[in-house]
RNA sequence: GGGCCGUUAGCUCAGUUAGGUAGAGCAGCGGACUUUUAAUCCGUUGGCCACAGGUUCGAUUCCUGUACGGCCCA
């Protein structure tokens, strides 16, 4: 395809010349001892002359990252997981022959590099090296060093390459994982079991979105990919594990942008005999444990802004955020047709077949939520939209629910559990009216669900929390798709 | 889905004001250089200007469409 790329002939016949000196350019495995990281705690702390008498060998393993050539002598960093060391090689040390080989290597290759420390005269640690070996000729030219990659789409595109050139990339995916395994530990020190419950559903539950649909050739049946876990999640708590909690893909079919990936990671928690504001309370231990612990502080800053996790968060009505935040007339809210009114006077389209409730949460959409940066729970919302929450007892037009919200985005939503089976059957049969008429983010009737829930589920608290959005707050990023290794994208015809 | 913007060398970007078939830095290649770190110095190669049409004597430049991307809105 490139092959008339000029760079890459060069390299092609460097690697020929190689392999004429008999060196191999795809050998087997190394024996690297010591990592860049390691070898600053080792050695960082020795200056020229501990160094110098310091006899121990080392193996090193990495990518050549930049490069700065004498006549008989170079300086190059390589690249390993943990970071960058310097090497220095010099033709009196690692032999004629080794060297001649040497010149032929290129930014990009992966070497081993065998030696011991020693201090340059900027009084960088830097590794002397007696052996070089080539361990993967590389074909392909990489960024510059400077300016490095900053096309996105080559990035998410060709995300080696970033990882390769942008040392920050990462630190995000580091941090992704010690998030994940944070939270794991999190739940599992408080009893829960983690689980995994079907990604292919024949009935998608759980969440009001279109979902992807796919086919069982041997068993000649539509699948849908899940949209949430939840219905599978409460039916193992009718089951008796009462405390599961599972983190795994959601798959939804809507658009791409900062905050929408199709496939996004999901964690998902059921504690039996507890209500959602216990799930409110034990949101804000959770996220304190996540920011203390991975960042040192119960403070962030998200692009630009400070967003502070001291608890107690904020607990506000749906309703009352609308009038206190949004500026809404209070009785806008008692009237549907005033409040699709202002939501058109605001160009936010609405259907014939929205609800009051409906149209409230869009409005709140629009006009609250963008609004709140440090921690709120917003509650009290909608019966008409919330087909799997507990009615309130104070109020059966509203549920036990709530949403969290930080950094102006959505980030959990948690519930009590709507355990009455009969109340389900109508709720579901809602959203089956609604899918009728024409809405294709409706749920389905599910009555294996039904079932399970005559069978019993326990007054049960659940929730469920984006763990990308967690990520982007935690690391700063601005897109959803710089904290995913592989967002989704066209493909690129030839 | 709609609007705006972008796509020029491997990478980062100029150039197109008012049409005359392209330039820099880095990387690459050749040379000098055994403590550099954006190494330095001398020399030098490299382009289907995203793709397809149109206008024109002539298009990277103007027009239309397509693809992909970015941002904003829904």
């Amino acid at each position: 395809m490139e092959s008339n790329n000029p760079i890459i002939e060069e390299r092609r016949k460097k690697a020929q010349t190689l392999k004429e000196m008999g060196v191999s350019l795809y050998p087997a495995g190394y024996d690297p001892d010591l990592t860049a990281a390691e070898a600053v705690d080792r050695f960082g702390e020795m200056d020229a002359g501990a160094l110098e008498a310091n006899p121990e060998t080392h193996r090193m393993a990495g990518r050549i990252v930049s490069r700065r050539d004498f006549g008989k002598a170079s300086f190059v960093h390589i690249k390993d997981r943990s970071g960058r060391i310097q090497a220095y090689i010099r033709k009196d040390k690692v032999g004629e022959e080794a060297f001649q080989a040497f010149k032929l290597m290129d930014i990009g290759d992966i070497v081993g590099i065998r030696g011991t420390f020693f201090r340059t005269r900027t009084n960088e640690l830097t590794l002397l090296a007696d052996e070089v070996r080539l361990l993967t000729k590389s074909l392909r030219p990489l960024p510059e060093k400077w300016h490095g990659l900053t096309d996105k789409e080559t990035r998410y595109r060709q995300r080696y390459v970033d990882l390769i050139v942008n040392d920050d990339v990462q630190k995000v995916f580091v941090m992704r994982s010690r998030i994940v395994q944070r939270i794991r530990e999190f739940f599992i020190r408080r009893d829960f079991l983690e689980v995994e419950t079907p990604m292919m559903q024949p009935i998608p539950g759980g969440a009001t979105a279109r979902p992807f649909k796919t086919y069982h050739n041997a068993l000649g049946m539509e699948l849908y990919l899940r949209v949430a876990p939840e219905l599978y999640l409460k039916r193992l708590v009718v089951g008796g594990l009462e405390r599961v909690f599972e983190i795994n893909r959601n798959f939804r079919n809507e658009g791409v942008d900062l905050k929408h990936n199709p496939e996004f990671t999901m964690l998902e928690f059921y504690m039996a005999y507890a209500t959602y504001e216990q799930m409110m309370a034990l949101s804000e231990e959770l996220f304190l444990d996540l920011v203390t612990d991975l960042l040192g502080t119960s403070r962030l800053e998200y692009q630009g802004r400070s967003i502070d996790f001291s608890p107690p968060w904020p607990r506000i009505p749906l309703r009352g955020a609308l009038q206190e935040i949004g500026g809404v007339e209070e009785g806008i809210l008692r009237d549907r047709q005033a409040a699709a009114d202002l939501a058109r006077e605001l160009e936010i389209p609405v259907s014939g077949r929205d609800g009051l409730g409906k149209i409230m949460t869009k409005l709140f959409d629009h006009l609250v939520e963008p609004r709140l940066n440090n921690p709120t729970f917003i509650t009290g919302y909608p019966t008409e939209t919330s087909p799997l929450s507990r009615k309130s007892d104070e109020d059966p037009s509203t549920t036990d629910r709530f949403e969290l919200f930080i950094g102006g985005k959505e980030i959990a939503n948690g519930f009590t559990e709507l355990n009455d089976p009969d109340d389900q059957r109508q709720r579901f049969q809602r959203q089956v009216d609604l899918r009728e008429a024409g809405d294709r983010e409706a749920q389905f009737m599910d009555e294996d669900y039904i079932k399970s829930l005559e069978y019993g589920l326990p007054p049960t608290g659940g929730e469920g929390i984006g763990i990308d959005r967690v990520v982007m707050l935690l690391t700063d990023s601005p897109s959803i798709r710089d904290v995913i290794f592989f967002p989704h994208m066209r493909t690129k015809g030839e």
